[in-house]
RNA sequence: GGCGGGUUCGCAUAGUGGCAAUUGCGGCAGACUGUAAAUCUGCUCCCUCUGGGUUCCUUGGUUCGAGUCCAAGACCCGCCA
């Protein structure tokens, strides 16, 4: 049995197109470390160029895990994530070897830092119950049910307009009953008091000038191919894969929806709106020291301040 | 050249004579424990901001009051030439 306390890992995050992977692809060769993947969307098997997917040639170079984990007609979802990572890394440890967490996913990076608090699972039912009223009669009933069912619940939530929120939480008192609490217990820790995390950041402009070329590099890459064949495959994206920005725009694009250039363009601004939200979600969810990569350094010099910064400070624990 | 349609806060749109002016997009900031590349919230003309100042192509007019009515001009778009 493993001391699970010892699990622990060094995470490189940030926003989307900042490199993330190629300074930890670059580590991991260097110092023959694993690579968990902490991305809701690399998970899908065959959806590769609009996910930036490592190559099949990096991925027989170091051993990547997080990837390819489910076909892409499956819904997942963090608990999922959060399972599947935690026996990976306990793998990982138990080999004597070490595991770098790259991604994007604050949810799933935050999962395995905090742990997540039991709960029941997604009700399909309930759910396409309360989605319906929610289309018929708007969020009123939601809100009103949740408060007159679990007062202290609906207070709690810090977003009672979200209706995504309000049905999670309906659907956790519908299964376990009233009195249990929304969001982090015992464990929590304030972002600055936390582990600390590496991040990679630029500034807004420059990332908005990677961002749109990788975009365009996807549609060179064979983004619109992709999205057919997956269309051909005659299986419907599950509803959390079908979230992935750029596949929506490159199947309007295929339906004759939008031109090239129009989908082109809404994957872009879709893309840096991510970003955006992923740079909040870090620095005030998370402790980050982050890196500037705006002076045009070469991933090697930046996978050596990631190595530095690792080194300094303690490596973060992962909570079962 | 003739006839018709149009010009509104970054873009697109709404606007019965009482409007700092609708909505969508975009932008900015933020929230976030089982859909998270999602979902949601606030702000988005200017200022010394529980108030004040300038706005709806331009100029002039009607009116207590004009984005809304009238006249002329500028530019754009259709159809006929």
């Amino acid at each position: 049995m493993q001391n699970k306390s010892a699990i622990s890992g060094c995470f490189l995050v940030g926003p989307t197109a900042v490199g993330k992977s190629a300074v930890a692809h670059c580590i991991a060769l260097q110092d023959h470390c694993n690579i968990l993947s902490a991305d809701s969307m690399l998970i899908y098997k065959g959806m590769d160029v609009g996910t930036a997917k490592p190559s099949r040639a990096e991925m027989a170079a170091v051993r990547y895990y997080g990837i390819d984990i489910v076909p892409p007609d499956v819904s997942y979802s963090v608990w999922a994530f959060k399972t599947y990572a935690y026996d990976v890394l306990e793998k990982i440890h138990s080999r004597g070897e070490r595991a770098i967490i790259v991604g994007g996913t604050g949810l799933y990076i935050k999962a395995l830092m905090h742990g997540l608090t039991p709960g029941p699972g997604v009700d399909p039912g309930l759910r396409a119950k309360w989605n319906n009223v929610l289309n018929t009669q708007g969020i009123g009933p939601l809100q009103e049910f949740l408060l007159k069912k679990d007062p202290e619940l609906y207070k709690s939530l810090s977003d009672n307009k979200n209706p995504r929120r309000l049905i999670r939480a309906i659907e956790r008192v519908e299964a376990v009953g009233t009195g249990v609490k929304n969001g982090l217990t015992e464990e929590w820790m304030s972002p600055e008091n936390g582990p600390v995390l590496v991040g990679l950041k630029c500034s807004p402009e420059e990332l908005n000038l990677r961002i749109e070329s990788r975009v365009r590099a996807m549609y060179c890459q064979g983004l619109v191919e992709e999205v057919r064949m997956l269309m051909e495959q005659g299986k419907q994206l599950s509803v959390t894969a079908r979230q992935a920005i750029g596949y929506a725009e490159a199947s309007d694009l295929l339906n004759g929806h939008c031109s090239k250039e129009e989908a082109i363009a809404r994957t872009i601004i879709r893309t840096r709106q991510y970003a955006k939200r992923q740079k909040t979600w870090f620095s005030r969810q998370t402790n980050v020291k982050w890196i500037d990569v705006d002076a045009g350094m070469n991933t090697a010099e930046i996978a050596d301040l990631v190595k530095e910064y690792w080194r300094k400070y303690e490596p973060v624990p992962i909570k079962k």
